[in-house]
DNA sequence: CTGAAAGCGCTTACAG
DNA sequence: CTGAAAGCGCTTACAG
């Protein structure tokens, strides 16, 4: 514990330098002075103190990861990747909730943590991305969502009005003509954007909008999702398919079906977006759009080191998560 | 960014030292003073560097939690809970994935991180927590998961023995007398135990023993439920119910049952344990034992800041977490 | 290649 | 109450 690098100097009968220099892989020592450095290490049991080392370098290795929630599992999974992703790169993910709060969110922007981490990857929900701009934080970010135009960072995104253009499609082929959508209303403009490719989609098929099929939002949990099916069931023209803007909602969704003694993919068809795990083992299955979120997290945390680096090129960059139509039970697959 | 404290007291007007009394509340400040500090902080924008902080102070108010996977619900959902728990006391909590490797256990319990956090929460799987001893790690740690005996942590659980006899007693109750175990080679201990709560209940109901009926594990996945339920319903004679030693494999079965055509509860009752969010949602929702998380979190939280604080008392302590049996519609509720 | 020394930004005895 | 100074454990010019 109170091993230092001294410590581990005295006993290798070498300078403080040449075990830092070993430490941090420089060039030119000599295979016999590394060996010695190393033995001394091992048998001191050292570990560098990182309080001392990022203090001195400015450089920590940690980098936050903000989410709204780490147990829905959509974010669980993706702080997973992440975190694998960083650990591989010797980088340490700081997970941080901001549960949806915009003073939270704010702490995030002003670079929270005390100077502590090297920069951000952020999943905004109440702060609008758009009007986040490089003048309210003072370290590298990434952000993750929607994307704006204007914005001024970094971004990784589903290309969410494509998918959800296809999404939409798939209800149509599958023969369903009255579709609704769930979570219109979401956070960070979620909503608006698979809107707006709900919309596309509808008008390519020939079919009407309906302004009392597009339900729910602000709240993306199952029991939203649940709350909007039965509102749709309600109608007097009920839906024969239904567009959930993320699978929580879906599984929500499916579970009020079940409730009101209906089922599907016979009385209504339904398709989520995420690709969470748990919706492979819902009866029935759920369909999806499945972003690759191991993807996501590889070139998130590869974008981000880039950035605290100054390897990164000067422009903003945005990139696009590739994704597959999923098709399980749910729309009768 | 650059903002130091000497900075502060400077536009202040103050001395370093009553600066640093003002951030870390300490007596003797007139109201004046402080004002005028807390100002120079709000124009200045100024946060402490937190690595100067923990290098001098020897605390940096973070903690570990290690666990196998953050992406499993149980422990995303118990991840939110103990962030939450920690925050409301100034400690930041940094998760750390283990994925079961031994490598990556031993890490922890050597005080990863070098000395920047002040003490771990730990939920093994590779490692038998009886084989941990303090010896082991130079920081406070708490464990979690099941209790051994001749372990030297402090020790936050539920009783495992006394639940799964509850559960298993349920099943009894609807009248099933032909009842599975699924997760008996679960890892880190917890089959073992969950298996003497499930033959006690057996036993104390007259019915005997099928080691016929006693499956699955080391994995602990829907995947690996699901796979059980098959191996026990290719069975020779198959059970009338199932006692999962977690939710996610009881997630599993479920999904099996409904592959064969058969289904919960009518032909096998299925039994889960966590009470994890989705297991309300599957059809049929799921009958689990429910362990409260949020007592988990607040009292591991408590327990670890007790002991960095010295505070703690002198003999290991075990805390034994309350549940309930929550009955849903898998088991005909 | 190595050694001696400064300094990262705090906190904390020590004097006043 | 305040000020000047040491020191936490590193890394990094600077000389050799």
């Amino acid at each position: 514990m109170a091993t230092r690098l001294s410590d581990v100097a005295a006993r290798a009968g070498v300078s403080v330098k040449t075990v830092s220099n070993v430490i941090n892989d420089y060039p030119h020592i000599t295979a016999r002075t590394r060996a010695k450095v190393e033995a001394a290490i091992a048998e001191l049991d050292y570990t560098p103190n990182v309080s001392a080392r990022s203090l001195r370098k400015g450089r920590s290795d940690f980098i936050a990861l903000a989410v709204p929630e780490m147990a829905s599992p959509y974010f669980a999974e993706l702080g997973a990747a992440i975190s694998r992703a960083a650990k591989k790169r010797g980088i340490t993910v700081l997970i941080d909730q901001t549960e949806g709060e915009a003073a939270a969110e704010k702490l995030v922007l002003d670079g929270m943590r005390g100077q502590l981490i090297d920069g951000i990857i952020f999943s905004p929900i109440t702060t609008a991305p758009a009007r986040i701009t490089s003048a309210d934080t003072a370290k590298p970010l990434v952000l993750l969502g929607e994307r704006h135009p204007g914005g001024t960072f970094d971004h990784v995104a589903v290309d969410s009005v494509q998918a959800s253009f296809d999404a939409t499609m798939h209800l149509v082929s599958i023969g369903r003509r009255r579709i609704a959508a769930i979570g219109v209303g979401g956070g960070a403009g979620t909503g608006s954007v698979r809107r707006k490719g709900y919309r596309k989609a509808l008008k390519a098929a020939g079919l009407a909008l309906d302004p009392a099929l597009e339900v729910g939002g602000p709240g993306y949990h199952r029991e939203d999702g649940a709350a909007s099916m039965r509102e749709l069931l309600a109608l007097p023209e009920p839906p024969d398919a239904v567009f959930c803007f993320n699978d929580l909602m879906a599984i929500g969704a499916l579970r009020a079906l079940t409730d009101a003694g209906l089922s599907a993919p016979k009385d209504v068809a339904v398709i989520g977006f995420d690709d969470i795990e748990d919706g492979r083992y819902h009866s029935p299955s759920l369909t999806t759009i499945s972003a690759d979120k191991e993807w996501l997290a590889e070139n998130a945390v590869a974008l981000l080191l880039d950035r605290i680096a100054g390897t990164g090129e000067a422009d903003r960059r945005d990139l696009t998560v590739p994704y597959t139509l999923t098709i399980r039970e749910s729309t009768g697959g």
